[in-house]
DNA sequence: CTAGTGACTGTTT
DNA sequence: AAAACAGCCACTA
């Protein structure tokens, strides 16, 4: 982000997070810890999701192919709605959801 | 300062 | 295999 903005606290923070949520290839997905971990921040996974959920809606950064370690698209307790806009745009790029709504993260997942 | 919360995760039931 | 537990860390009130 620009330098001229880092007033606000979390930028600075979360944005290392979007550096790496930004990196993400089309068609690939990455779990929270890995973000975090790739972010150089292991074991802030949850920070990740925080990150994420303060996104503005009109943002650059591809937070649908971020996903938990399970394989599955994280539960939001707000708002559901989210969660299927984000399976649709995986389902978009590719990715293919079983009947349990999970992925094959050997498959799907982004090495890094 | 304390307490509650969350788009998490690894371990144990 | 699914659910419950227990760590986890920053943000908010």
């Amino acid at each position: 982000m620009s330098e001229h903005t880092d007033r606000r606290p979390h930028d600075s923070r979360w944005d290392r997070f979007y550096r790496v949520v930004d990196r993400i290839p089309e068609g690939r997905v990455a779990t929270y810890g890995q973000v975090a971990t790739l972010a150089g921040l292991h074991g802030w996974a949850r920070q990740v999701g925080y990150a994420l959920a303060a996104l503005p809606e009109d943002n650059d950064v591809p937070w649908h192919r971020v996903v938990n370690a399970r394989g599955e698209i994280s539960p939001r307790r707000g708002s559901p709605a989210h969660a299927l806009i984000q399976r649709s745009l995986l389902e978009e790029e590719g990715v293919a959801f079983d009947e349990r709504g999970r992925m094959d993260l050997e498959r799907v997942r982004w090495e890094g």
